[in-house]
DNA sequence: TCAAGATTGATGCAGCTGCATTTAGTGCGG
DNA sequence: CCGCACTAAATGCAGCTGCATCAATCTTGA
């Protein structure tokens, strides 16, 4: 019987797993029982309501969300179904666009931080000191090769996730 | 501005979200690289093959692996499509059936343990010590509401996810 | 004993994801 | 200016997920 990884790494890994997507589950439902889209919808909206112009190219959203690229251009294309989004032409580059929010896509966007930052409390900091809110962190960053901005970005209006 | 969870809360909750899907992608494009089928299935030969008899009711399965029914059903199709276990008659309740890992189940199975318990040491054991992984846990714990027996299963033979 | 309700498992449908490919446009070297 | 490699975005297809529902069987209680 191999025995590369320690007891204790397998075990990180199990809860890594179960925790995060029992965590967001529960987040998700409580969003969803709100009558609210799903979270990545917020990621988008919340990427887009950053930009200082209101419009982001789809590349960049891209970039921001670590999602792939058809399934970027797919998230728009809901969007814009829901009125929450508009495409723009890109004058200065004809093969691409840009995705400029509307102000229906602010007030969801706005209106989704509430029910999500209610999640994340009952989910997470309910659960948690900040010191230990922060140890978490440090492990968990060990992990992933850090999460850059993410400490810039809660500190600010939401949250995204993934 | 609301700020109901706190800034630790919030970017533990990013963390959590965005280091769990870069390791499990990560350790799941090993193991495809490998040609390997994806984590669920060796969670599924995994229990199969713990049980002493070697078969399971699926209402079992779907208890242990923490996914829904109708999921349970047709992974199992899947599995028995390819001839990694096989449906046998439920003589005491005419509803259920047993599910039967074969052969050819325990050998993916233990293959897989190989390359899986690789990616798991290269993307969370070699980051992290035992002592530091072991504080993961405690407090990943304390978000998931426990995840039972995973200290004991991780200690045998392989390591379930999700 | 038999109807009402619960449980086991399967399945049709819609939506989402990944993959590969396509379409369109850019920009560079010759 | 042309051809070639590259980037931006969209899309067809297959597979997977969730939801709701169904059929079969079991259990319970009057």
């Amino acid at each position: 019987m191999k025995r590369k990884p320690s007891t204790e790494a397998t075990a990180a890994w199990i809860r890594l797993m179960r925790v995060q997507s029992r965590v967001l589950d529960a987040v998700e439902q409580d969003l969803k029982k709100a009558g609210f889209p799903p979270l990545a919808w917020y990621d988008a909206l919340l990427e887009l309501s950053r930009a200082p112009s209101g419009a982001v190219r789809p590349v960049e959203l891209e970039k921001q969300m670590l999602i792939p690229q058809y399934s970027t251009s797919r998230l728009i294309d809901r969007l814009v179904d829901e009125g929450l989004a508009a495409r723009r032409e890109c004058k200065i580059d004809k093969r691409g666009q840009f995705v400029e929010i509307t102000e229906a896509g602010r007030e969801l966007q706005k209106k989704m931080w509430s029910a999500y930052s209610a999640a994340i409390e009952k989910h997470v900091g309910s659960k948690l000191s900040d010191v230990d809110a922060s140890r978490l962190c440090g492990l968990l960053d060990r992990l992933g090769c850090s999460c850059d901005e993410a400490q810039a970005l809660a500190a600010r209006d939401g949250a995204p996730a993934r």
